[in-house]
DNA sequence: GCGACAG
DNA sequence: ATCTTGTCGC
């Protein structure tokens, strides 16, 4: 089975070409928070990605968590062949192929999904998450890692505590503390969720760990799915 | 022009 | 992302 999307999914010849997708999808972009509030019941989704460069390949993994119990319902991989290089900006070319298709191997379709990266805090406002987003039709928020080119403040050290992600004057995520004394994740709005209901959600998918218990468990799995291939 | 730059 | 052991600490 697959996932039915409400725009066609492309992948550019060039980077160029991929800037023209880009903004053409970003017009759909949604923060309205109709999605899913957060404790609300339901499903929620991580999806995570890993290359193997000599090989050509990408293992995209999709598990589905019980929103309230945050309990694995469901799992899905998919592993093809790597169909766009890695260019800052436009990791959604790189990374969605991959995922699109493991998502629409889930049972169900989720009420939530959570990538790893980035939603509108983006250069072109509109990183993976909000790709994905538009693209699905899906609620989505991006949890990262890393800063990425935007400043910030370091949070106050408690669980919860966070500052704006600044692009200029434009907060376009938050650098949000999900456990104490440890660093801060990187949250943004991908589609049909506001700021504060992505970091309300990235907080109460993040109790045990740093990283939200969905982007841990879809790690692990792609990870495992690219060894396996 | 060069470097930095989610994964 | 990925190449990679042990080690310190809760």
């Amino acid at each position: 089975m697959s996932l039915p999307l409400r725009h066609p999914h492309t992948t550019p010849a060039t980077a160029a070409e991929a800037e023209a997708i880009q903004l053409g999808l970003r017009r759909h972009t949604v923060l309205d928070g109709s999605g899913p509030a957060p404790g609300a019941p339901g499903t929620v989704a991580g999806v995570d990605v890993a290359y193997d460069d000599g090989r050509d390949l990408v293992a995209a993994a999709a598990v589905a968590l019980d929103a309230v119990t945050l309990e694995v319902v469901d799992r899905a991989t998919a592993v093809g062949p790597v169909a766009f290089p890695y260019v800052p900006g436009l990791l959604a070319f790189r990374e969605l192929p991959a995922v699109l298709d493991a998502l629409g191997r889930l049972r169900r379709t989720p009420d939530l999904v959570v990538c790893d990266g980035y939603g509108i805090a983006h250069p072109r406002r509109f990183g993976l998450a909000s790709h994905l987003g538009v693209l699905t039709g899906l609620p989505t928020i991006g949890v990262a890692k890393n800063p990425f080119t935007f400043r910030h403040q370091p949070p106050a050290p408690h669980r919860g505590a966070f500052t704006p992600l600044l692009d200029g004057d434009t907060e376009v995520g938050r650098a949000l503390r999900t456990r104490d004394g440890v660093k801060p994740v990187f949250v943004s709005p991908g589609h049909r969720v506001t700021l504060d209901g992505a970091c309300a959600h990235a907080l109460d998918l993040a109790t045990h760990y740093r990283l939200p218990e969905t982007t841990r468990q879809a790690d692990r799995l792609c990870r495992q799915a690219l060894s396996a291939a």
